[in-house]
DNA sequence: TAGATTGTTAATCGATTAACAATC
DNA sequence: TAGATTGTTAATCGATTAACAATC
């Protein structure tokens, strides 16, 4: 249903309009037209229309979209039922934020592991989930291979760490530390950044402009 | 020396820029031509000087650009000299997080405080920052205006808290809930978002596509 | 049927790239 | 001076918005 290439700016936009839509569903709304999702989201109908139009056609004439139809387009359109797995690759308190708090299963992936070099860690769980250490990574990984690998690993160890993943045979890696990953060595392994000091510095340009 | 209304794709391009730069800087690169810089970002050389040349004129014919003088230019665009001060709402694995190890001070912020309803944590330090109850937020804001609020709190409350944040006067929230803050009732407040969830499905949408 | 709303084509707008005169 | 490289103008490319025939 896909048609052709499909822009990056487009792509960005999709997980916006799972969860505007998934709010909607919960909120019960059975329908929405693509100007009243416009005024809730901010956008153009114009352009929520193009975007959706880009993967199939998911209205109806003097209708609008099925609120729960199109959800699901979404989410399949985002790969979210494909349970991919997941392991985390350090266990701070970052890699504790996600293993804790984050619903992994809410988007469809299956979170398998952790790996920490803390001994106090090692062997115990968090958020229902097993520490191993990395040196078991290997073995771990044979019997249960992942599609993704959370980095949250100390920025130093960030790249060799990135490296591994990547020998290891992982799709993607979700990448939150503050270092820039050399994607040309990781052999057609996506990378996805969460630059936390990025955003932060786009935040004070803002408001420093605001003040000027 | 801002010509005019800046494009938010080139904002967004300039924490990257600093943070290669301070690499370059660091390595003891004294200069850098546009083209090697290009090489290094992968960008356009073109793509550079155009940016660039949006907030003055930095560099020099034949020589191209010293280092140190555009990472400090550049600094001083993103507002990294005005020692903006921060309070993080929230003091969970994520607030924690941030509390212990994000340099704040390395990109000229001053973390004022924390606000957190666990009896535990108040009264205590992390990070060397201290814990408050969010009761005492306005007692203490009056005393130490903030410009930034982190959002670190349950998505379930972070509305009302981003309402809260905006009515003591600060600038911008930086907000780290899966929650779309309703930007329009936050009177002027800047809002820069950390969706981990729009990042970790825009990356489970190239893996999927790479697959299919 | 009449009104609403889609999907798509065309028009506009913005962002990136190419080219080059200016000059260090 | 000759070579390198900037800042800027023009050309291209991509993304958004507008318009409208098709149709539920």
């Amino acid at each position: 249903m896909r048609k052709g290439k499909i822009s990056p700016a487009v792509i960005r936009r999709l997980p916006r309009y799972y969860r505007h839509l998934d709010g909607l569903f919960s909120a019960g709304v059975v329908r929405i037209s693509s100007s009243a999702l416009a005024g809730n989201m901010g956008l153009t109908a114009s352009q929520i229309r193009q975007d959706l139009s880009c993967f199939g056609e998911f209205g109806q004439q003097g209708y609008g979209y099925n609120v729960e139809r199109l959800r699901g387009e979404i989410a399949d359109i985002l790969g979210m039922n494909r349970h991919h797995t997941v392991v985390i690759l350090g266990a701070g308190n970052l890699g504790k934020a996600l293993l804790e708090n984050f619903p992994f299963q809410q988007y469809g992936f299956r979170l398998e592991a952790a790996f920490d070099i803390d001994p106090a860690l090692v062997g115990t769980k968090l958020g229902g989930v097993r520490i191993y250490h990395p040196d078991d990574m290997a073995e771990f990984l044979r019997g249960h291979p992942a599609d993704l690998g959370a980095l949250t690993v100390p920025g130093r160890i960030a790249v060799p760490t990135a490296k591994r993943l990547a020998a290891f045979g992982v799709k993607g890696i979700w990448n939150f530390t503050n270092v820039e990953l050399p994607e040309a060595e990781l052999a057609g392994v996506r990378v996805e950044n969460i630059h936390f000091a990025d955003s932060l510095l786009t935040l004070n340009y803002f408001i420093s402009e605001d003040q000027s």
